[in-house]
Formats: C-alpha cells, sequence, structure tokens
DNA sequence: TTTTCAATAGCGAAATCGGGGGAGTTTACA
DNA sequence: TGTAAACTCCCCCGATTTCGCTATTGAAAA
C-alpha cells in the first residue's frame, strides 16, 4: 500500500487525485492540501510515502516546498506534476531533490504508474521532460574541446597548483626543486595566457583542464 | 512513416525487431545490422529517422557507434537498448548524444512507443535509468549547502580574485585602499578555512559561491 | 543604551611569487 | 643522427602576498 500525500491549489484537480487514489487497488491518500503553509506538520500527522506536487501553488511554490520536504523528511518521494515546461523548472526541482517530474496531461492511470515508479526508485518523466534533463546535463559538462598542450608535469603542477599548494610544497611532492616549479609554472601562464596563480587555477576548473 | 535502422548482434532480437517495425502501422525498417563495421555507409544506403541501438556488440560497441553515427548524421535520433544499468554505460550513452535509454526488458509496444518518442524529440527512459540520470545530474552539480557568511565586500573581492586581480587592482576597482583589501582577505581565508588565493579561487569556483 | 559586527585603514616582518636571464640532460621523433 | 621539446636547475630582484597586530567608524541588533 503506497501512502500518498496530495499538494495542489485547484480544488477540482485535488479532489479527483484523491478520488483516484481512493479507488485504486494499493494506493491510499493520506491528505490532500491546496497549500504548503503547513506542509510539515501536515506530513507529520500523517505519514506518506509519496508526495504528488503541484509547481504553481499560493505561497510557497512546489519547488520550494520539496526542498523544505526533502530536508526534514529525504525517504519521501516527491512526484512533481505541472504544466510547465520550463528548463528553470526542471533544473530546479531537480537540485530541490524531486524524484519525478510529469506533465499533467497524464492520463489517470499514468498517474498511477508514476507514482508506483518513484515508490520503487524510478523517476517517471515525460520524454519531453527527459530529453530537456539530458540537454541541461550536457550543457553542465561542456568540456574544454581547447587543448593548451600542457606537458605532463605541467599538468601536474597545476593540478597541485588548483589545491592551493605552494612552490614549496609542489617542489617536495613532485621531487623537484622549486626553481623548477617556477619554470613550470611560468610555462603554464605562457600557454594559458595568464599572469597569476589564480587566473590560471580559474581557467583550469573552468575548462576542466584538471 | 518513421524509417528505422536496427544495429543489434543477437539474430533473433535482431529479426523480432525487423517483424515488429514492418508489421507496425507508420513504422518502416529500413535496415538490421548485426554490428556496425559498415554502419555509415549502411545509413548512407538506406537513411533512416531513428536507430535502434544495442550496446553489447562484437567490434564497435553502441556508445562509440552512437557517437560516430551523430558525428555524421546529427539529426539521426538514436535509440540506446541495453540489459546494462550501469552508470558508466548511461553516462557515456548520453555524452555520445544518444536520444533515449531503455532497457531490453520493454514490451513491443513499449518500443513503439519510445521510437515515436524520440522521432518526436522527447527522450524516453526506464523510470530507473531516468532516477540514475537524476542522480548523475546532481552529482556533476554539487551545489554548495554550506553558507560561508561571506559579507557582500567579501564576496566582491573575492569575485575580483577570481579574476587575477591583485591586491592594488581590487582596491582601486573597489575604491578602498590595499591594506583594507588585505583585511578581506584574510577574513575571507578565515571563513573558507584556506590559506591561500588559488585555494580560495579553487573553493569559490566549485562551490558557486562566486 | 550597550553590544556587536562589517567595513575601513594602518604598520611591520616574513614568506612567496613573477619575470628576467642562462644552461644542462633526457626523450621523442623524423 | 640531428633537432625539438620537455624537464631540470640556478641566480637576481622587485613586487606581492600573508600573517601578525591594532584601531576607528557607523549601522544594526540586543
Amino acid at each position: 500500500m503506497i501512502r500518498v500525500a496530495i499538494f495542489e491549489d485547484n480544488k477540482h484537480l485535488r479532489d479527483t487525485f484523491e478520488l483516484l487514489l481512493s479507488n485504486s487497488e494499493g494506493f491510499s491518500c493520506t491528505g490532500a492540501y491546496p497549500d504548503c503553509q503547513n506542509m510539515i506538520d501536515d506530513i507529520t500527522d500523517s505519514p506518506c510515502d509519496v508526495v504528488l506536487m503541484d509547481i504553481e501553488m499560493p505561497g510557497m511554490n512546489g519547488i520550494e516546498a520539496t526542498r523544505l520536504m526533502k530536508k526534514h523528511y529525504p525517504h519521501i518521494n516527491i512526484l512533481i506534476q505541472t504544466v510547465f515546461f520550463e528548463d528553470d523548472y526542471i533544473f530546479n526541482a531537480i537540485c530541490a531533490g524531486a524524484s519525478g517530474y510529469i506533465l499533467k496531461s497524464t492520463t489517470p492511470n499514468g498517474y498511477l504508474e508514476a507514482i508506483r515508479d518513484v515508490q520503487s526508485g524510478g523517476s517517471p518523466m515525460t520524454p519531453g521532460i527527459a530529453r530537456r534533463v539530458l540537454e541541461l546535463f550536457k550543457v553542465n559538462l561542456q568540456l574544454s574541446t581547447t587543448n593548451y598542450n600542457l606537458s605532463t608535469q605541467e599538468k601536474k603542477v597545476l593540478q597541485l597548483l588548483v589545491t592551493g599548494k605552494s612552490y614549496k610544497m609542489i617542489a617536495s611532492e613532485l621531487f623537484i626543486s622549486q626553481e623548477t616549479v617556477k619554470s613550470h609554472v611560468s610555462n603554464i601562464y605562457g600557454k594559458l595566457h595568464v599572469h597569476s596563480a589564480t587566473e590560471a587555477v580559474a581557467l583550469a576548473i573552468r575548462n576542466k583542464i584538471v
């Protein structure tokens, strides 16, 4: 039996969901709330396994609510359902800890299946949403294609520089003299077109050279 | 009519897919190949819209093949289908440019629907796969939840430090004395628990403080 | 009203960094 | 076999950074 709580400001939808869950084998509705004002108390009073969360709600929106809920009840799976198909919403919902993200056009059976999915450790998503997630994923990677032609030793030095090591420490870690480290650093600056350690480190991290 | 090419080394499965596609309304099978040795030529001879790609194949594997295919035919949507449920495969498949990733347990109808989904710009995924993607996504973000309590001025200084500015330049940009910059930097180090500019910059970028 | 704290500023000393130069050895490759 | 690149090391020197302190101001909080 999967216990489900509903947060949805539209009364008609809310009632429909409640009815659907109450009349479906293997599901129970522990509560249906129009907003998240007393969410934590509500859930404390009536524990649940899955939350069906609307995004657009008066007061606290569904994404904020998701963040808050995950903070208090990390084990509860939250299924976002919305009419919004926007990167910002998707991105933030994921970061907030949502386990699934479906569009409101889903059929009654689709809802039940999605709830079953999140409960069993999956992340149901409308294929269109999933595509957006993949795109966001790839944008986030954006591996640097530029090759700075750093030698292996220079890369090592740069790596250590990134961790905040001084020339002296780098020297002892690589078993070379500080002067050699200086040489390498100087060459690195030349190749990276920078003039200080901080710039080099910033570039290195941003471009995932190290 | 969605034109589909199949790459699958298992003859039984390959034949099954071909039969399924040939006998389904709105689908046609442009080819069914046991490996990717002549993939590009095959597709050039028999153009398609969607590729159903197995991962485990002799010679070139499905992920490499996906990468190659996307290079030559960026508009072709590639649907990965596999028995493997591993982060590495999922991660690499996404990076290679796959549009969907489904498990082989899917029903015949599930395959057809997934093909329709990728063709119409979606990314069908088994909910379990989707969960892995979300996890990978979040690991990749690793948003810092820790609050370092930097004051507004300290944040400005840190920002400028990240760009490689010296104390002197920071001082003139913020219209304060170098001594003040020194104070701020010192306080930043204390709050960030670091002892050098490079460490502070690395931490700042990685935790997206700036 | 008192306390707290961010922001400002200064001084001194030690350490580190960055640029300039030069030069030897090894390794890779054509 | 010759050459280029990488790796190594050294010296000089000024600029910069880092770490101690102390201290005033003004605004906000208690």
